[in-house]
DNA sequence: TATGAATGAGTGTTCATTCAT
DNA sequence: TATGAATGAACACTCATTCAT
């Protein structure tokens, strides 16, 4: 329930096979402009609280206020709903990556960094954490959508990652290693600790402490768990 | 809800051809003790294929070579086979973990890499990735689930970890880490190459690459990914 | 229910294009008037295509040129579409065959050669045959349809050829046969003739040949099917 | 309601994709084996009653005494039924009609009278012309059952008769008409009486009067409506 | 007059669960 | 024990109709 609506700027409708009113600016017809980002909004909720196949259309239309055939205005399959969360969240988060990555000169590390940092900051907000959560949990019943968020997410900022590493080695800021691989030594932490925490509740006692976590995963990452040679025994 | 639940913690072999001589003169009793793990067997199987919700109950019946009927009488319901499965797994996870890392002695690395190993080994077949996965995917429909994984799965082995790190920051191997937190850089490399090739299908090129993974793995836990300094740049 | 189904007799030409400029000097109300027409011709259109209950409102609306909210300013219901397309049909047929026969006066088999192949023209067009194919399907759902139907055109029209029959017996042209059964053998085989064609797509090779059917028809109405006592065997 | 179960003399159960049991004699399973046949009767007279479409799955099932689940043991769908109904009712009319054309040998004149009356006599039964008329009304929305219908029943039919006409005119008894158009005088007639009857309630003072119709109406046919030259007139 | 967004009743179909045999 | 026929609750989706503008 945290931050609804801050994950899609641009308020214009969404809505699949609408017309869209050229003059926009006037008053507006009922408030139908805001309706697909309220069902959204609702049937994430609902999705997340109970799981997708468990989650009646009928409950989305009510959470979002509007009748359950208005639903069917905007979306047209209960799927289309899974489809519009995933394309909704995707263009921010691909973008963002890449960005940060792109514009990026100096130490890797520094860049590691600063994107662990933000995906921790973000993800923090479990609203948005949710859409992968959602992914991950439907993938199975909808390849289509495990898809979908493959090629448009996954193989936009991996690359992203990949390259990173890869200079990092060629300019000698790190060791040889396999970036592709190395990815999951960089984002593998983040990923189980918000699973423990989301699934199983499972998390430091002091909270989800992604501050520590960050700090924690830096230091092993970049210098290694074992104690440096050379130092006191 | 009579016998229910009691089945056999060792698995047979898996479901022979349906019909037996029932006028055999042995002693077997129609192998009625195996049918419950056969079920579970067959269960499981559909699980991760389709998943819980789109798995219906007549074919996991048709699957173990018994009637729909049949089912009833070894699960009070189909959520019970869920509760089967995870009870099943157990047992034999926590009971490994726990045994291996007691016994042992010596250099925590080596203790640490052949967990891994272990744990590579053991999900390479799918069979045992499959319940954690069954239990994301169905967590919050059914969430005592969920607490039982945790309770006793998760909250057994993971102190186990912690220890093996704590020890080795005592005897001087390790840095002063966070030991709950580090558990995360140990694991979620894994955990997360697992993921991304089971769900989403990103794998490398040359298959699931696990030897390669925690090769790689292993060598920024250690010692991280920065160029040692000193080193040729 | 207002002006609701007063529409104009004479039909109009069907609907041009959907805009007009409103501010024309000239004297056209927006052509509202001819409206319920264009609907009716509409509705007809989709009945005979996809049948009553599978056409819906919105698909009328939009074939009309109109929004589904506009079909509701002239019909009240959409089962008054149907009852407006019979009323629309009823007065051309029935008016058509009585006047053909009041006038004729001559030899009766010039007569039913002449409504005959009248029908046959009208027929052909299949607009005209779609009014009791749509009566047919929708009649046991709506009864007051067909009673109407029956009613105002078949009690209507039914008369003027058992007249004809009687006429042409009593003159001497025709033998004592039962004019309300003969009318059947007279009009049976060409209404048999289109259902066949219409429903199942079974017609001769060279299309519906309507021409060919009603020779050979009348040849056997008139003469009889079996070889004239004294011909060539 | 007339003559149930009378058109389906082996009542061996029809239900589709359902294992017979071989054992049949014995005692048998619930009342499982008559059951197909009794959801289609049911069916059918709801159709008759109300149309395809406006018929509700459940009303069968309420009819037929069961629940509305154990229709979709025996049809798969609601198609289904018709589709069901149509086969049913395919085997004897179409054996029927070919066994007494081809055995027949003499005045084919006899012939068409004779099957004629059969027919007429068949059809009096309402249960039966209920076939057709379903097809007839469903046909444009269930295009296949229409194509059923027809390869099925006229395309087996149809060239039945029209022998018979070829070898009336070759052997001397018919004048030289088209066969194939000669059906539609031949049935057109009694098809005509029977839709006039059912759909619209008209019908000769004293009942539907078939037997009056077939004279009349193969006086004209065999002989033509015209008086015959140098009889009085 | 005209629109089209919104409604919500209605129904085919699925499937977990029961129970007579 | 074992069966599988029977049940009926549940739900996605459609579409005729209304009504604020």
């Amino acid at each position: 329930m945290a931050a609804k609506d801050q994950h899609n700027p641009d308020k214009q409708a969404k809505a699949p096979s609408k017309k869209q009113n050229p003059k926009s600016g006037r008053k507006f017809r009922r408030r139908a402009e805001a309706r697909p980002d309220e069902v959204l909004d609702a049937a994430l909720d609902l999705f997340i609280e109970k799981g997708f196949a468990a989650t009646r259309v009928e409950d989305i239309a009510k959470k979002a206020g509007i009748s359950k055939g208005s639903v069917y205005l905007y979306f047209s399959s209960k799927q289309a709903l899974i489809e519009g969360l995933v394309k909704r969240a995707i263009s921010p988060m691909a973008a963002n990556a890449i960005m940060m990555a792109t514009r990026f000169e100096g130490d890797p590390r520094t860049l590691i960094t600063l994107i662990l940092n933000m995906i921790a900051a973000r993800f923090e907000d479990g609203q948005l954490l949710a859409i992968p959560k959602l992914i991950m949990r439907e993938a199975p019943a909808f390849p289509e959508i495990a898809v979908m968020y493959r090629d448009q997410v996954l193989k936009t900022a991996l690359p992203v990652f990949e390259d990173i590493i890869k200079k990092g080695v060629t300019a000698g800021y790190f060791r040889k290693v396999d970036p592709e691989l190395t990815i999951r030594s960089i984002m593998g932490p983040i990923i189980t600790h918000l699973m423990l925490a989301e699934i199983f509740a499972i998390k430091p006692s002091d909270g989800l402490a992604m501050d520590r976590l960050i700090e924690n995963h830096l230091t092993i990452l970049f210098d290694g768990l074992s104690m440096p040679k050379g130092a006191p025994q």
